[in-house]
DNA sequence: GATTGATCATAC
DNA sequence: GTATGATCAATC
């Protein structure tokens, strides 16, 4: 992707508050001033929205590793929603450390360091609306609540536990509450170094850590809903 | 219609 | 190939 990009944000008031200036925005405007063009579709662009954000906020590149605004210690998400406020897909938040997950506790977890603190970016996301004319909703910056972070921790354990025994393999996505575990990788031959339950080395398909859509949908649907008591706000727009 | 498993683009 | 950003599309 070529173009421009802001400059990073200096305080976490800042980047909330440059989130914000971006409600109500279309990502074609977002585009313009960016100097960037707007695919057809996502098919072939299935990050765009994501880096186009990123770009408009001033996080740091795309391709490093950490997070995306490092100085604040803030993840950066933008949650593709229906028109009635759900979340449209998961949410990807790392890859599964294959080899490393069982001498990993909940604590010192990629996991839990992806999710200490989060800049949601709410788009509208349907298909059948133009990349162009989706818009930007309202940003909520995000830690886990104490429940919330109780039902990660579990997932946590549930599934390092299974993938450290071994069991990737066995492994499906329909294991974990808030958490699946699901392939992440190029295409289909793509290998990655584990371990069997035996313990001996084997190829297997790389994974990644997502966030069920009902685990999104809570978190934006309790943010909408304390403001929304006053006369019938709706979903951001 | 929702979910799972598969896949796409880009930077280094 | 690895890591970033995710959505697609077959299947349940």
């Amino acid at each position: 992707m070529r173009g421009a990009s802001a400059p990073p944000p200096e305080t976490e008031g800042e980047l909330l508050a440059r989130a914000q200036s971006l409600a109500g925005r279309t990502l074609a405007e977002l585009a313009a001033e960016l100097g960037l063009a707007v695919p057809p579709d996502l098919r072939r662009a299935k990050g765009w929205v994501g880096q186009l954000v990123e770009r408009a906020l001033g996080a740091c590149a795309a391709s490093r590793p950490g997070p995306d605004f490092a100085a604040l210690g803030v993840e950066l998400k933008t949650l593709p929603l229906d028109r009635h406020g759900r979340p449209c897909e998961t949410t990807f938040v790392c890859n599964v450390p294959m080899r490393a997950v069982s001498e990993l506790s909940w604590g010192d977890s990629p996991l839990r360091h992806k999710l200490a603190r989060v800049l949601w970016v709410p788009v509208e996301g349907e298909r059948q609306l133009p990349v162009g004319a989706r818009h930007v909703g309202a940003p909520l910056l995000w830690s886990p609540s104490a429940e919330e972070e109780a039902v990660l921790a579990s997932d946590w354990e549930e599934l390092a536990g299974i993938i450290g025994r071994g069991g990737i393999e066995s492994l499906t996505a329909r294991v974990g509450r808030a958490v699946q575990v699901r392939p992440k990788a190029a295409h289909g031959r793509v290998r990655r170094r584990s371990l069997d339950a035996e313990g001996t080395s084997i190829d297997a398909l790389p994974r990644g850590f997502y966030l069920r859509v009902s685990f999104t949908e809570a978190i934006v649907r309790r943010s909408y809903a304390a403001p929304a008591q006053r006369r019938g706000d709706r979903a951001p727009r």
